[in-house]
RNA sequence: GGGUGGUUACCCAAGCGGUCAAAGGGGCCAGACUGUAAAUCUGGUGGCACUGCCUUCGCAGGUUCGAAUCCUGCACCACCCA
């Protein structure tokens, strides 16, 4: 194990805050010198399916924990899922079924793998012990924290005062979150920054049951590919671990320049000062953003995958037509006696767009195009001769080959 | 249990008897430009056999020549009082 500094050098990278910090290099000293394995705890609950870079932030710092010798322990959040975290939340999260719950759990256990080393990490559901439970218990935990300490939090209280709904299941949340922590004995916690107040619960009850209490380690949240709100699927502003590499590899391309450095710094291992070179003013970001659409990819895909996505990426930026041309079949019985069809209808049965309505307006806008020479199509209501083997372009990024069937 | 306010297109939100497929903003799509699927500007944004037709304003009825707008009932949401 290495020395407790250079861990403390390495793990601080990109975090918020280490709350309190003087008991986090104790603990990391304390692990080194006695070879003892610190226990890093990380909870998701499985309320959606797609994983995406903002939840890779602490994952990845769980991986570095990992990579130097400490434990990571995930908590699957299958009880607390049916209440909904409400940190950083305006309204109220509505509670999932347990089937839904289960089928989640698995999902973000194979998209968690991509980052964490599953086979080297323990995995815990907190059902397992919540749900043997009695309602004295739930009772007890109820006791460890009052009303005040609750609406103090800046999120309740923003709702209370905008006459929103809290709900008392709720307020269990931060408990239950920090009731884990006691099951696992935690030492160390990640989370965002908003779960700060949650990760603090748990020193407390950590406390009573006479533990040492665990570190609550922050990290920013992520800005999304808009660059205004936190990454988040609901905001659709996000860039999934499973998602294609090109789709990937666009949306990074696609995020303004103001957040590279932070993509930088919590997405990839590349050297601080190697980041600083990159968008030092004079160079063009363009290419800083190219390098971290490459690195990013390549951790879920390959550095192949990246490298492809990058060339297609340069090749549609240059006005060129994609390597592979999707062939798709059109149906004999979609064309007039004479073998013609109007334009907004090929469009539609070749899948580029979901409407006539709508594809009729992009020939309109002059965003069609067909054949080796881009021929621009005007008339939405002129019927065409269409070969077999026909390129259509709908836009810069839709294009699709006849194939008559 | 009582009271009040609300439910409009992907989201937020105007409209309160006809000129409403429904203002505005966001998002999204297309075009121009470029440093890129950044930024900026322009146009578009229910569907269709498209100068017309059909369906939409929580649900079901009703009044009217005519309803997103008025009436009745129902459902759901929020807040206040208890």
């Amino acid at each position: 194990m290495r020395p407790a500094a250079e861990q403390l050098d390495l793990l601080r990278r990109g975090i918020d805050a280490i709350t309190p910090e003087a008991e986090f290099v104790k603990k990391l000293e304390a692990s080194a010198r006695t070879g003892t394995p610190l226990r890093v705890k990380y909870g998701i609950d499985p309320t959606g399916i797609d994983v995406h870079l903002g939840h890779t932030v602490p994952l990845r710092k769980l991986r570095q924990f990992q990579d130097l010798g400490h434990t990571a322990v995930i908590i699957i959040g299958d009880y607390t899922a049916l209440v909904g975290d409400p940190s950083g939340r305006s309204d109220h999260r509505a509670g999932l079924t347990k089937e839904q719950v289960e089928a989640n759990a698995r999902d973000y256990l194979a998209q968690v793998g991509k980052i964490v080393d599953l086979s080297r990490a323990e995995v815990r559901h907190n059902g397992d012990w919540f749900s043997r439970w009695t309602f004295l218990d739930v009772l007890d935990l109820t006791r460890r924290m009052t009303i005040g300490q609750v609406s103090a939090r800046e999120d309740f209280a923003l709702r209370l005062k905008s006459e929103k709904p809290v709900y008392l299941s709720e307020c269990l949340y931060p408990l239950m979150q920090g009731w884990d922590s006691v099951e696992i004995r935690a030492d160390v916690e990640l989370g965002g920054t908003e779960q700060l107040f949650n990760l603090l619960v748990a020193r407390d009850l950590q406390q009573d049951e006479g533990q040492p209490p665990q570190v609550a380690m922050t990290m920013p949240i992520l800005v999304g590919t808009d660059g205004k709100q936190r990454m988040g699927k609901s905001l659709g502003n996000y860039i999934g671990v499973s998602e294609p590499p090109e789709t990937q590899f666009g949306k990074v391309m696609s995020i303004p320049d103001e957040p590279m450095r932070q993509y930088f710094t919590l997405l990839t291992d590349l050297p601080m000062a190697e980041i600083d070179a990159m968008l030092a003013p004079g160079v063009n970001p363009r290419d800083a953003k190219e390098v971290l659409g490459k690195t990013i990819v390549s951790q879920y895909h390959g550095p192949e995958a990246a490298e492809a996505a990058a060339a297609a990426f340069r090749r549609r930026a240059a006005g060129e037509d994609p390597e592979e041309i999707p062939e798709v079949p059109v149906p004999r019985d979609q064309f007039d006696a004479d073998g013609r069809i109007t334009m907004p209808r090929l469009i539609v049965a070749l899948k580029l767009d979901s409407s006539t309505s709508n594809a009729r307006r992009v020939i309109e806008q002059g965003g069609v195009t067909i054949g080796p020479d881009r021929t621009p199509v005007t008339d939405p209501k002129a019927p065409i001769a269409v070969p077999d083997g026909l390129i259509v372009r709908v836009g810069k990024r839709k294009i699709a080959r006849v194939r008559r069937s």
